[in-house]
Parts: structure tokens; C-alpha cells; sequence
DNA sequence: ATTCATGCATGCAGTATTGCATGTGTTACA
DNA sequence: TGTAACACATGCAATACTGCATGCATGAAT
């Protein structure tokens, strides 16, 4: 007769995650509540959402079209949550932030160790990494992101312009004196698993000794000697052991900006970090230039 | 950090009760039960969402504004409740109905009975009842009205036009032929207080010894000879111990409309009665006009 | 002033829900 | 042809939730 709309929440869960143990994990439940909470909503709705095949959960027509409207539901509460968020004037509770990894160090860290002494009642939930968190799902309250645009129907500020150089140990500086025939090792991104076109023409004899895909491990391997790497100057700058070298020339990379959902945007949290971190970014500018 | 579907319900009903115990009632559960999720919503929240006055639970702005958004979540549960039941195409299960108390006799009644036989694995579920029943809630599957039209945003059928006439014990008929100086008492309806204009042309002395707000009450008054009473022609005819009488002339009264919701409209169930229920109401057009 | 009705808080006991452990069937891989 | 790994069903114990009973405060009616 009438329906849970936590059962509701369940079904979404099973039809996206596939299976009783991934919603289970969603949900942070056994995946036996998950599978009595299936049935719950079966019987209360009096149909057959999900057919129990040896490879997992398949849902129905009807068990799809539960999930769609659950699906909104859950849009509808995200909603709720964001807008609460963005009207809480409270310089009290959490405030989650993510940034790429790198950036932290130099950059974010102080401004949080500076917004902490000023707001002591927050407590500051930072998720370093390079996903970009769904500000919509309200994953985060704010993100630091390097990115073209701020995004879809997200508020942002550009903090600082950025260029790209490359860098690598002291070694390779002085190879490169050598002249235009200096074996030149070039660790690269995944995405761009290449030498750039500019180092080929400066030294022919360029080539890839490690293709990864995490800059971090490539900061690493840069550090240790084994080649150049490209990444933003600001990176290059603030890491010792590495100096920028005339493999490529710099060049403008992606911006540095602050996003937010703008129902968020307002909160007094959320606007007293700007109010830290914006002036921060802005004022050490030159750092990210070339 | 993660709130309970469940609970935005409940500061929904507390918001729209005024009240814990008719939050309680409307859910089904003890009101201690509602006090208590109200509760846990405001710790998962970290919000105040109402003020425990003496007189009762008075919701906060953001109290407010969770009610707002579990509305929206409320109407999407009554969009798939509804869909699910347009798409069902068995013949089994609940099929819920409402009708004018008045009507379910003479019609409704053996059309259900005809619709029992044909499909004994349908439940009827029958709502008596002239307060119109939420088609976009999900009240009812369908509806027989008296109205001039389907109503907003509803798919409708008109099964008869309808007239109305005065009707009495034959002690008033005869009353009738005394002339135009005879008393004629008359039991009207509540939201029309008085005696029909025509009527006091023809009988100057009518007089209202009766107000009563329920027409059922008032086809009662008629038998037992009270007065006379302005109803639709078939109540009229199908009340045994009631004549028509000329204290008025026969007027066009509101028709009978089988009303659904376009997305319940085409389940199997909805389907099938209205089958059995229109040819009925059509064949028996007659018996509504004069 | 007294009584009643309404609205809520709280302690306690029963019930329902949940998580864990164990067992079965299927698929992928060596 | 074993051997994991995965996905699920089911029985049992612990936990969380719920309802009831009682008590307090307020306001209306007598």
C-alpha cells in the first residue's frame, strides 16, 4: 500500500551499482539488508522490480522505472542539501573542499592552517585528488580545479593564469648544453603519452622512457634523474631538486579556478575560505607564469 | 552526513500536520515515532527544523524549506506510483474506485458486480464518498463525477447528461393540485439555502423547513414526507416512495464523468471497468434527463 | 477554580530490522 | 579439472526502532 522511500533509495542503488553487494556498499548496509529491502518494496508495491539471475540483480521495466523516479528523488534531496548548505550562516560545521593533490602543499594548506586559526568552529574536510568531485551531488562545497571554464552551471573565480615548462634534475640542464644531438628522456602523461613536438625539433633525439598516469609519481621520477618532464611552472617551481630546463619553451597551460554550486556560493563557510584563499592565490600570481 | 528519505517525510507531514500526532496518524505511526525522526533529522542535518512551543512543533525557515523538497520528492513517489499502475497489465490486484454515495446503488454497484465476474482476481476497493478524491496522489484509479468537466489536467469520459427535478412523498403532488395558495415545504441543500426562485412563482407560499448538508439525509427527509426536495432525476426515480412534482420545471443539471489520470489511464484494470462501466451508464442515458 | 482536551517528553518492554556466518550456484582462470 | 572470486539465500543473535504508559504544561470550557 504505501511504499519506504528509503526502499525507493535501495532499488536506484541496485540499478546502478548492479548488484546486491555494491548497493550495499553505497548505502553502507549489509547487502543482505539491501536484498530484504528489494523485497520490502516488491511486496509493498506488489511487482516483481529485479529477476534473480545467477550473474546478479537484473531489474524490470518496472524496477527501471522505479529507479528513474528515484532517481529524481534523489536530485530533489540533493537540492535540499545544497540550498541548506548555501543558507547556513553559521561559521560552524564542515566544510569539504578538493583540490588537486599537487596544489595542496604549496598553496591550499596554508590558507586552510590560516582559515582554521580564524574560524576554529569548522572543521575543514579536504579530498585531494584529480576527479572532479560532483559539486551538484554536493561531493564538496567547493573546488579548486585547472581547468578552461568553471563548468556547467557552477559559479567560479579565476584565481591566477597559468603556464607550462619543462622540468627535470640539474643533470639535464647541463646535457642539454651539449647541443642539439643530446639524448634528451621524456617522462609523459598518459593522455599525451608523447614527446612534445617543440622538444623534437630542439633535440632530435628525444624519446619516452615512462609513461604514467599520476603526476605526482612522474614529480617523483623527474626529481630522481630519469628525464624531463612537463607540468605547470608553479609545480616545477615548488619542487626542490628540479629546475626548469630549455626543452620546450613555456607556454599557457589551464587556469587555476575556484568552483562552486551556486546555491552553495553564498554560505558564510564557503565565503569566509574565498575570502582566505582567493587573496592568497592572487597575490603569489606570478608563481603560476611563466 | 546522510539523511534518511524517510525523515524528510515526516518533517514534511509534521510541517503540514501542525502537529506530531497528526503527523503520526497521516503516516501511521505513534507520534512518539515522528518526535523521535524529527530528531534524527535534525542531528544528520545539523539544523534546527522546528521550535518546541507549547502549542506545538513550529517548523523553522529551514524546516520550511525540507518540507518544500520532500513535497517535490512526494509528488515524483506519486508520478511512479502512478505510472507503474498505467503500465500494469495484469488483470490482478487492487483497482480503487470512488463514486457519489447516491449513484453506487442504481449504477456503480452492478457494474461492479459485472466487472467481479469477469475478473474475480481484481480487488475493488470502493471510496463512497463526494469529496473528490486526488487522482494525482493516487487516491483513486477512477472516478465518476457529477461535474461539468473532467477537471484540470485529468482524461475524462462523459457517460450522461444529467437534469434535475423536484421530488416528493405523493402526499405533496396531490398538495400541488390545491393551487397556488397551497404550502409547499421544502428540505434544501446547504450550499443553497433557500427555495428555487421558479418555485415560489408557482407557489408563493414554499417555505424551507430543512437545511441539511447531505443529500442522502435529504432523499430520507422526502420518503418520510417532510417536504420536497431538488434533486438529479435519477435519484429521483430510482428512491422508492418518491414522485416527481411540478413545484419546478426540470433543469439541465452537471453530467456524469468517468474521470482518471492520463497515466493510470491505460492500465488494465482502469481498462477493463470502464468497459463494463460506460456501456452501462449509456445504455441507461434515459434515465438522467426528463 | 476545576476539569478537560491538546500537545509533547521520557522510561520501559516488545518487535522489527540489521549484520554476521555459513552454504549454494555460477563464472573466469589457470 | 580444480580453484578462486563473485553473487546471492538463509538462520541466528545483537541492535535499533517502535509503541505504550505515564507525567507535565498550556489553554479552553464549565
Amino acid at each position: 500500500m504505501n511504499v519506504d522511500w528509503d526502499d525507493l533509495k535501495t532499488v536506484l542503488h541496485v540499478v546502478r551499482g548492479g548488484s546486491l553487494a555494491a548497493a550495499g556498499a553505497a548505502l553502507g548496509v549489509n547487502y543482505t539488508t539491501v536484498a530484504r529491502r528489494i523485497a520490502r518494496a516488491e511486496s509493498a508495491l506488489d511487482m516483481i522490480l529485479f529477476e534473480r539471475l545467477a550473474d546478479g540483480y537484473q531489474p524490470t521495466r518496472a524496477g527501471l522505472r522505479v529507479a528513474e523516479h528515484a532517481a529524481e528523488m534523489e536530485a530533489r534531496e540533493h537540492d535540499l542539501l545544497r540550498q541548506l548548505q548555501g543558507q547556513d550562516e553559521r561559521l560552524s560545521g564542515r566544510l569539504v573542499l578538493t583540490a588537486p593533490q599537487l596544489m595542496i602543499g604549496p598553496y591550499v594548506a596554508p590558507a586552510i592552517a590560516q582559515f582554521a586559526e580564524a574560524h576554529p568552529a569548522v572543521e575543514v574536510y579536504l579530498k585531494a585528488g584529480n576527479e572532479l568531485a560532483d559539486l551538484t551531488r554536493r561531493e564538496a562545497d567547493l573546488a579548486i580545479r585547472i581547468s578552461a571554464s568553471p563548468g556547467d552551471s557552477l559559479t567560479g573565480l579565476r584565481m591566477a593564469a597559468q603556464d607550462s615548462a619543462s622540468f627535470a634534475a640539474p643533470i639535464w640542464a647541463e646535457r642539454m648544453t651539449e647541443g642539439k644531438a643530446a639524448v634528451i628522456d621524456w617522462v609523459v602523461y598518459e593522455q599525451i603519452a608523447h614527446v612534445p613536438k617543440q622538444a623534437l625539433e630542439r633535440f632530435p633525439n628525444s624519446r619516452v622512457v615512462l609513461v604514467c598516469n599520476d603526476m605526482a609519481a612522474m614529480v617523483g621520477a623527474a626529481v630522481s634523474g630519469l628525464g624531463v618532464v612537463r607540468m605547470p611552472v608553479f609545480l616545477g617551481r615548488a619542487t626542490p631538486g628540479l629546475v626548469q630546463v630549455p626543452a620546450i619553451e613555456p607556454q599557457t597551460y589551464a587556469d587555476v579556478w575556484l568552483v562552486g554550486h551556486p546555491d552553495v556560493w553564498p554560505s558564510a563557510k564557503v565565503k569566509a575560505f574565498r575570502e582566505i584563499l582567493v587573496p592568497e592565490f592572487r597575490k603569489r600570481r606570478a608563481e603560476f607564469v611563466a
